[in-house]
DNA sequence: AGCACGCCGACT
DNA sequence: GTCGGCGTGCTC
């Protein structure tokens, strides 16, 4: 005789383990992949049976029971619960917030996963004569029991009753003591999906296009597929074909997309050319809304997935294919909490789900490119299609000869010139939101700092103060030197500075400006759009925000106006972000019969990256970028990971990285280095100080063994310090 | 994370 | 005399 075993379960609190409990009293066990009720500490939660086991490290009389079952059987399958713990294991993230972070809302609450429908049904039995029986004498009942039997078996909601009569319950309670109605209680399924319509006809495809689905569809067990193509090469219709593939086969595809308003195109495309309609899954959905089309996919309805980074938690009844376009795009990286990559995460799935998974993008990551060379991924390229726009001229103008104090050069201001003497619009790249960058004393050089963080102060000039971009401080703008009482300039050039000067320049034209205090106010981001679209707008002013996903018709010169702040940053991504920004917005240029131009303002004009981007585009700064970085720093470089660390009190948040960085030089034998010195400026934001330490290893199950290590370390912190950690892996030791 | 316990300052 | 501040510890 064994005994009763033990759940293992998952609760979301930020703890790295499970926690045990004894089944309930009575009924069946819990599946593995059920919710259930549990008391925990003085609180009632919902947690996730991870696993049954014989054993507990506890003792079996200090265990609790759990208080109830959720679900009758597995709500998550063992698929997506490997996918749990994965995430949970690579991330260093507790398993219980994992789970939370991958159900929807409502499921986490404890909800039903079918809503009930319950109603009142008429008796078998009853019919006319007892309506008849009724009559005067119980004319409530008769009317409702009329009402059932025009409504016939399946009965009348409960919801449907309400509307019609109110007061229906207390007849109904009625009828069914005198064994005419009947109450009944069913799962509400979700309606039927919209009928499919008419696909539109498939364009013929392209010799590379061709050769790219061919590719895919040979591939029948797992499968990583990089598809390099730029803006109208194609990408979506090798997509289309796949995922057509798939559907008809019965199976389902999950579409992951950096941003759902962003890709309003691919979505109707989806919709015309499947004749079908996707479940999308992003943060705009309500609760409801989300529960639903979750419940879809897991249910197999639905055959296509669209959704933004959370839905590689999507369940997927029959899994088929995965595609994660514009997978180079940062927002498939979360940054807070559980620092998760969903891009890496549907690699990872594609894996364990034994199907082909397709990364697109025309500035693909470098490390996706590197699985390339390595012979790990397939890289399928689709070139510049033949008869498209030509591509737009790229070229260097070099600010170390001509000036551009503030903001704007001759030749840029000549081209500007041209291209709206011309009829074009023009697009002006700035990633520097506000008036100046620096307020600089006149006489003793004194720069205005933030005095909550160490960061300098940007100007801004509308609305006359100075505000620090790192803390969010702000304070009125200083009329003279805090030091010294001299006059005091800004520095340099803003987004609301060169607005200004074009506004000068170009007295005749409309000058809009596009950045994220322009477009503060709800709506003001649509409204702005929709001028710069129509063309209302001659000239515009944008920062990142403006780089991508919408479409200027008119828009012949894009201008970049400080493009060195990529050459010589510190992330070793930033010359890869540079190369990405400069393809997008240069993508954007020109128009039928028109050949687009882009300006790039440097002061490095001879750096080897414009040679290469001007002579082979992204391509060939990335392949340089590759070669630097496969002679320099492959293989350490391709197993990061970060520990961050944040806390009120800078100390603390040093305390935490130096017992780390302790812990993780003692196991340097095995393969780790710890990079960077701990005493690196630590950057204050939000109210807390943040810190961080890069571990390197040449062995990822090294790197993952050392952090395992610490978590205890990091988990055992007194709660009272506020530190807050959490650990950033990064990214090419995944397959 | 939440929640309770526990010990020290200003107040219905 | 208490209410409540947050330091400390614990959660199967």
């Amino acid at each position: 005789l064994t005994s009763e075993p033990i759940l293992k379960v998952a609760i979301a609190v930020p703890l790295s383990r499970l926690f045990d409990y004894l089944p309930p009293k009575d009924g069946p066990l819990p599946a593995v992949g059920a919710r259930v009720r549990v008391a925990f500490g003085k609180r009632r939660l919902t947690g996730l049976v991870l696993g049954l086991a014989e054993e507990s490290d506890i003792e079996r009389a200090r265990l609790k029971r759990c208080e109830a079952v959720l679900d009758d059987a597995a709500l998550i399958d063992d698929e997506l619960l490997w996918l749990l713990r994965f995430t949970s294991e690579y991330y260093h993230h507790p398993i219980g917030e994992v789970v939370a972070t991958a159900l929807p809302a409502l499921l986490r609450q404890g909800q039903a996963v079918y809503p009930v429908r319950e109603g009142l049904a008429p008796a078998v039995s009853s019919g006319a004569a007892d309506l008849a029986a009724l009559g005067r004498r119980a004319p409530q009942q008769a009317a409702l029991l009329e009402l059932l039997l025009d409504a016939g078996d399946a009965g009348v909601d409960a919801a449907t009753l309400d509307e019609v009569r109110p007061n229906w319950r207390r007849a109904g309670t009625e009828l069914i003591r005198k064994g005419l109605a009947v109450r009944f209680e069913a799962r509400a399924d979700d309606p039927e999906p919209v009928v499919a319509w008419e696909p539109a006809p498939a364009p013929v495809l392209s010799e590379a296009q061709q050769a790219a689905v061919a590719a895919v569809r040979a591939c029948e067990v797992y499968g990583a597929f990089l598809l390099d193509g730029v803006t109208g090469s194609g990408k979506t219709e090798v997509y289309l074909r796949l995922i057509a593939d798939v559907i008809a086969a019965g199976r389902q595809v999950l579409v992951l997309v950096p941003e759902i308003g962003l890709t309003p195109q691919l979505v109707g495309r989806f919709r015309a050319r499947l004749g079908i309609e996707p479940a999308l899954m992003h943060s705009a959905l309500t609760d409801h809304e989300r529960l639903s089309a979750w419940r879809r996919a897991r249910a197999g309805e639905t055959p296509l997935i669209v959704g933004t980074r959370s839905a590689v938690f999507t369940p997927l009844a029959a899994p088929g294919l995965i595609v994660v376009d514009e997978e180079h795009d940062p927002s498939f990286k979360q940054q807070e909490g559980l620092r998760y990559s969903a891009r890496d995460l549907a690699i990872a799935r594609a894996n364990r789900a034994g199907v082909p998974v397709v990364l697109g993008s025309a500035t693909p990551t470098l490390e996706m490119q590197k699985h390339c060379l390595d012979d790990n991924y397939t890289h399928l390229v689709l070139p510049e299609r033949a008869g498209g726009a030509e591509a737009p001229v790229l070229s260097i103008v070099d600010t170390s000869r001509f000036t551009a104090d503030e903001g704007l050069s001759e030749p840029v201001r000549a081209a500007i010139e041209r291209q709206l003497a011309d009829g074009g619009q023009v697009l002006l790249f700035l990633n520097r939101r506000g008036f100046a960058p620096t307020l600089i004393c006149t006489a003793c050089g004194h720069v205005a700092g933030c005095r909550r963080c160490d960061a300098r102060l940007t100007v801004h000039a509308a609305a006359s103060e100075l505000r620090c971009h790192h803390c969010g401080a702000s304070r009125l703008l200083d009329t003279a030197c805090e030091e010294c009482g001299s006059s005091v300039r800004p520095l340099g050039a803003g987004t609301e500075r060169l607005e200004d000067t074009l506004a000068r320049a170009f007295p005749g034209q409309s000058v809009m400006r596009i950045d994220s205090d322009s477009t503060a106010r709800k709506g003001a981001m649509d409204e702005a759009l929709a001028a710069a679209t129509a063309g209302t707008a001659d000239i515009l002013v944008g920062t990142q925000m403006l780089s991508k996903g919408h479409h200027f018709p008119r828009l012949t010169l894009v201008a970049v106006v400080n493009a060195d702040q990529g050459l010589f940053g510190t992330d070793f991504r930033s010359d890869e972000r540079l190369a990405q920004s400069i393809v997008q917005v240069a993508g954007r240029a020109g128009r039928e019969q028109k050949r687009g131009e882009v300006l790039i303002q440097t002061a490095f004009p001879n750096h080897p990256f414009w040679r290469r981007l001007i002579g082979d585009g992204y391509a060939g700064v990335s392949a340089e970028a590759l070669a630097e970085r496969a002679a320099t720093q492959w293989p350490p470089y391709s197993r990061l990971a970060l520990l961050r660390a944040s806390a009120h009190q800078r100390a603390d948040a040093h305390a935490f990285l130096v017992a780390a960085r302790r812990h993780a030089e003692r196991a340097g034998g095995r393969d780790v280095r710890v990079l960077g010195p701990v005493d690196a400026p630590m950057a204050r934001k939000a109210g807390r100080h943040r810190a961080r330490l890069l571990l390197q290893s040449g062995q990822r199950q090294a790197l993952h063994a050392l952090l395992r290590e610490l978590r205890p370390l990091l988990e055992g912190l007194p709660a009272a310090r506020k530190v807050r950690w959490s650990v950033d892996v990064d990214p090419l030791d995944l397959y």
